[in-house]
DNA sequence: GTAAACTGTGGAGTATAGTCTATGGTCTGT
DNA sequence: ACAGACCATAGACTATACTCCACAGTTTAC
């Protein structure tokens, strides 16, 4: 298969393939090569694709994705070893999500100081006193 | 002040205070200039500085704080405008921990597919379903 | 007087995940 | 034979927020 169909059956563009490519998560070398240059790809090239795509979807970044491949192309890619993976993630996630509440909490504070009580703005028009 | 006594009072690094100069949260005027070229810095310019790291440590990224601080040059830096600045902000942040809380499902659901009931590891040497 | 510390400018490099462009060779249909 | 579609490679560009470097002039301390 051409990197055109691949792309078709993957759904991925030619570019996002051959950046994939450079970066280690899929490898094409010589012997694969057709005496014109052109690559010839796999049925596993679009199965390790579609794996890459279903991993990005977990949120794992290209760096994870490509340990995770490595895990599996060392055949180490066992139940326990990528449990630890999504641990890891999951952990990651976590601290994100606390971030952001944090985060959005300072806001909701900070726009109290505009509030009365019943949440109404006391002064709409005047400067406001988030900003200094 | 020069550029040193202003990141020293900022907590900012020179080069931070000048990337910000570059792209006009701040302006350092010719008329600020000394006779030898170095910029002086008015006490303004300091507090301008301090708005930034404060909006920043609320999540508002450089693009938003322009827009705080243009507002504020503008005079338009109202309780009310402000505020909606910050729903808008909250609504983000909102997307995104709800993004975030659904691919920690995604992640727990997949890792669901190597547990038992108990939660312990069925095959914890076998390859990982995840990846396939 | 000279070395260290400071200042200015411009531009490159970092991480992430691609997208887009340019150039040139190849293959297919009519 | 030639247009149009396909392929390869390299390098530039996007957004975000800096950080670091080189080179050159200035000021300060001993």
């Amino acid at each position: 298969m051409l990197i055109g169909a691949l792309s078709r059956a993957s759904g991925l563009s030619k570019d996002t393939i051959r950046f994939y490519e450079k970066h280690g998560l899929i490898a094409v070398g010589k012997k694969e090569r057709r005496f014109n240059n052109y690559k010839e790809y796999t049925e596993e090239t679009l199965q390790r694709l579609q794996s890459i795509k279903r991993l990005k979807g977990f949120g794992f970044t290209l760096n994870e994705v490509s340990e995770l491949l490595d895990m599996l192309d060392a055949e180490e890619a066992t139940c326990k070893n990528v449990s630890g993976k999504i641990d890891e993630k999951v952990v990651l996630i976590n601290q994100k999500i606390d971030a952001l509440k944090a985060v959005r909490q300072q806001l909701l504070q900070g726009k109290k100081n505009c509030q009365d009580e019943t949440g109404a703005l006391k002064t709409p028009d005047e400067i406001c006193p988030v900003l200094v």
